[in-house]
DNA sequence: AACATAAATGGCAGCGCTGTCAATTTATTT
DNA sequence: AAATAAATTGACAGCGCTGCCATTTATGTT
């Protein structure tokens, strides 16, 4: 067990100096001498003195913490979030603080506030960037905004309003996407989309509908599916739109999981992709691009919207100000190998 | 902004007991009368009070905070490792207290320890879980062992010490998935390393060769590959097998993320898996199950892994007993569709 | 050179909690 | 019922740091 740790009383006596000059210095504060500084620094570096966390959020009134509240799920995304965040907070006095959440604490919007409310009280957060998919969680964000709590959103949308919500127009990235489609010669268009009550996902179908009729197709309710989101079910909507008599030519997919699942069917069928069946995409997750057939589809701009949410929280912390309301960040297709023309 | 929190004083006070009275309550001391407790718990909840973890992390000499250094990877993985560590910190005084680490972190050991020397000195942390990549690099656990920081590696091995490394036979695992390639008829079979320098890398290949010797298959040095584990590369390595004059019938990759490499190309030229091409990986992670053709590959209980090391420490930390040195998990192979009897 | 002003440093309380030990209450014994 | 032991509760210091304000030292002005 290592001893006692090295504290800034430690240092100040090493440098002969007072606890608070070490303090200053260690925070760079203004109106510290050249002499002190260089003093202090090598006491530290000597003693290798590093201050402890839980003390200097003790004594200050503010914690300079933001809260991260990370989801147990497959987490490329997450990281990537994570990772500008931290990149943005060096070199400010502020800190992310991860909340891990159990797989249990997100089915419930109890247990996702319990958690909210313990990262607030014992943490003492000063304010909480919110990833999907509680972004878009109303009564998620309605509990922060009636706890005034700042927070700021990350990549989906929602009715209450955060400091920022960082956004991408997800309506027209599927528009795009199913137009690509359509541009291709496809006109029977199959559609799974995803828990609908989430207006992301939402707006997703809308931009897919749109397109459909900017185009004249009359949509088929036969051709377009619920789905969650997730691989198990989304392997039965595959199965249902692929077994159908006059089975579409092309299924555009409302996530890159889903998409997957479509590709696994279809090549279990014996249908080629994407000659007797186009496929796509949304979120680009790093898989899509490592899929047996490369997977066209929409890509979210993860770290511009990050660097946004993030800046405008530092921004408010430090000052007060609020920049801006919402931010608009633009996806766009990415056109790999899962579309042809149609057959 | 939320007005000051509510203390463990305020509670006290509304009780009409002392102070140390209610930190009795909320720590399950023993010798508490069921009058005190009631009242005080009445309190608590009328107040909606919640300890302040930084005060409490200060006042106690032990911080019950076990550190978990979390790679910014693509990260199912950890996610799932830190799930059951949470659930099993449940209960017990103890606490999971992530530290995401930036990209750049951990390409080179000095700052990966910096990073750890921040978690020990700054979190007062007690103890360190520690996963890969993180769990093999000698660099990083040789500090540890310097530091006399208790450790504990999950999934991989090392030749420093820790309380306690769980690993999998990951040599007898790659034995399987070879000797089941080799029984259904194949006996020209490319191999797609990862980086060797890393113990259980080096035992996966060992796995693989010690399959072909037993079989009496000369290991052709044109069809061993070496690779990083990651994607970009792992295509060269697939066309350069693929494109060989008398090319494999079967690849075995040493990670799943290298298996969907070869299946991408395969695809590409045309080559039909499982028809004309095997393909195995290892780790079996969720998208090998989503994988166009489902991914046969060797699991490692993750779960289980994590359970005994979360264990192991839990139990060193509060009785200072060490229960054992190393744990061996078992993998096994899961059979899906990448496999076929040669043509 | 004497004074005013600004810059640099130090002293001390207190953040919210727990450990130690002392004071009080309750139960047990003779 | 008094004396002793056991259980329960309370008072207070202190964990390591920063905010506030007092003090000292350097700088500028006439």
């Amino acid at each position: 067990m290592p001893g006692r740790n090295v504290t800034m009383q430690d240092v100040a006596d090493h440098a002969g100096v007072s606890m608070k000059s070490v303090s200053r210095v260690v925070n760079n504060e203004p109106s510290v001498s050249k002499k002190l500084r260089v003093k202090v620094e090598a006491s530290i570096a000597e003693l290798n003195f590093k201050p402890n966390v839980h003390a200097r959020y003790m004594a200050k009134a503010r914690s300079n913490l933001i809260g991260f509240p990370l989801p147990a799920l497959s987490a490329s995304f997450f990281s990537h979030i994570l990772d500008t965040a931290l990149e943005l907070c060096k070199g400010t006095p502020y800190n992310i603080l991860t909340y891990p959440m159990r797989r249990d604490d997100y089915h419930s919007t109890e247990s996702i506030t319990g958690v909210l409310e313990q990262m607030r009280v014992s943490s003492n957060i000063e304010a909480i960037l919110l990833p999907p998919p509680f972004s878009s969680d109303v009564k998620v964000t309605q509990w922060l905004e009636d706890n005034n709590v700042p927070f700021a959103c990350v990549g989906q949308i929602s009715e209450v309003k955060s400091l920022i919500h960082t956004t991408t127009n997800i309506e027209s990235g599927m528009y795009d996407a199913t137009q690509y489609v359509i541009d291709a010669g496809h006109c029977r268009i199959g559609y799974i989309s995803g828990p609908e009550h989430l207006l992301p996902v939402a707006e997703r179908k809308r931009g897919f509908l749109r397109a459909l009729e900017s185009n004249g197709i009359k949509p088929d309710p036969a051709l377009i599916l619920k789905g969650d989101f997730q691989f198990p079910k989304a392997l039965v909507s595959a199965k249902t739109l692929l077994t159908l008599p006059e089975r579409p030519t092309a299924i555009i997919c409302s996530n890159d999981i889903t998409a997957f699942a479509v590709l696994q069917v279809a090549n279990q069928m014996g249908i080629k992709v994407p000659e007797d069946l186009s496929v796509t995409g949304f979120d680009d997750i790093p898989e899509a691009d490592m899929s047996m057939v490369p997977l066209t589809t929409v890509r979210q701009p993860v770290e511009e919207m990050t660097l946004i949410a993030v800046q405008t929280l530092l921004s408010y912390l430090q000052t007060g100000e609020v920049v801006k309301y919402e931010s608009m960040c633009t996806n766009h297709l990415v056109i790999r190998r899962s579309v042809a023309p149609v057959n």
